[in-house]
DNA sequence: AAGTATAATTATACCCATACAATTTGTCAA
DNA sequence: TTGACAAATTGTATGGGTATAATTATACTT
């Protein structure tokens, strides 16, 4: 790992242990650089990265400020696969619905950029929180990136295999979320009735060389969903 | 300006000017760096920040890449107030319905960490796009960073006034967003019936010295509305 | 004594130069 | 076709400056 990486993850394990909160002040870069023992633009780095996960916020002349914790209940769409993780303080459980290998249509074709007869792991779940259910998922995950695919790994995080086991990395991804309706079907898995609201969010995740590799449809149960998002400086 | 800034939007401009696409590479970081007359540092930092609004990927070895550009049509949650503006390809008008200046109830102080006495500018208005009804807004601004407020000035982007005219920056930002319902008096701002869904978003902006000086609820038309927002990497 | 302007100090932000590391891509030989 | 190697390109780390905003201390005035 790198120092910057570790600097920035010791800084942020003191601030959870440590309970800081919302304009706690931290040390000065000077003391900080000192403290850990790096050069003065690795720890600017480092407290970049905190400040782009919301962790800090740096005020000119002042100093580097902790950001007030994020409201719980909500997933937080700004640090999927980031320090805090989605939902972490709830208990998550998913059902898995269907995993199997197929040759998919012409529009995920398009998104994920396949070849000719280039296949798929398309993997349908639905997610409860604290056994109420939360969403339908529908993923679909491009073969020639993620080669291999069971029920015990979708069971759990498929972002943290990909990580630790198979040390991909995403580089960016795209969301689209607009409102839509639920059917029969989709009802059902909810505990909706069908014609009922859903908020729908398309993804569109990148691997670091600028591939697509994973498109997902999540159908979100309007009451239980909410979501929190954080916009930095320009 | 900084040179980085600059340097940002002049490669922001080429890119739109030339209309490159997703996948087009750019030139190297060392012949940017000659074309624009700056350090390697600076125009890395330069490719950051397009590479943080989205504009452009970078691959390791590779090189700099252009990022496919969004889907029209939605409003941009990434980038409020960055290079694109939001929807800035329709024609987006504004009804103001109230602007006074008050002393707010309780939930506000809390949020905008208002003093005693502190007073804010309350302003109601809905936005149309395409001269259909998009959302109900109403926000409230902590008048000792927002001194003046008119109704000129609200018809257009209270955003641009505030940075072009009284230099306020903006920091960084929270959202929450939920599901919520219409009571009659908005339902007949936006067309739609009573009980009907609302996309409802609530937001806090901060100034550079990490105050919040803007709280805003907005409840989009759960049919015209649809949101776009991007990851980026860890 | 209290408030106000001014100066000094502190702290982050920006810019530059350099060196080397890590990754991808192309080349060439076996 | 494959593998090894070289070249190209971005990423990381360090060190040194200058600029600018915020804070604190000082001096001055009333």
């Amino acid at each position: 790992m790198n120092k910057y990486q570790a600097v920035a993850q010791q800084m942020n394990q003191f601030i959870q242990q440590n309970n800081l909160s919302q304009g706690d002040k931290l040390p000065t870069l000077n003391d900080l650089a000192e403290e850990y023992q790096v050069s003065k633009n690795t720890i600017i780095k480092a407290v970049e990265m905190l400040e782009s996960h919301g962790i800090v916020y740096q005020v000119r002349g002042s100093g580097t400020y902790v950001r007030g914790r994020h409201r719980k209940g909500f997933v937080n769409l700004t640090d999927v696969h980031g320090f805090q993780g989605i939902l972490k303080e709830f208990n998550l459980t998913s059902d898995v619905i269907e995993l199997k290998e197929i040759e998919p249509d012409e529009n995920i074709v398009e998104i994920l950029k396949l070849k000719e007869h280039e296949t798929v792991y398309y993997l349908k779940r639905v997610r409860q929180i604290e056994s109420r259910p939360l969403c339908i998922e529908e993923s679909y995950y491009n073969k020639s990136y993620v080669p291999y695919l069971n029920e015990d790994i979708v069971q759990n995080s498929v972002f943290s295999y990909l990580r630790n086991d198979l040390k991909i990395d995403i580089n960016f991804s795209d969301f689209f979320m607009r409102i839509g309706k639920l059917n029969e079907e989709q009802a059902g898995y909810l505990n909706l009735k069908p014609q009922d609201p859903s908020i729908d969010i398309e993804s569109i995740y990148y691997l670091n060389n600028g591939h697509p590799f994973d498109y997902s449809l999540i159908k979100y149960h309007y009451e239980e969903a909410q979501f929190y998002m954080q916009g930095n400086k320009l």
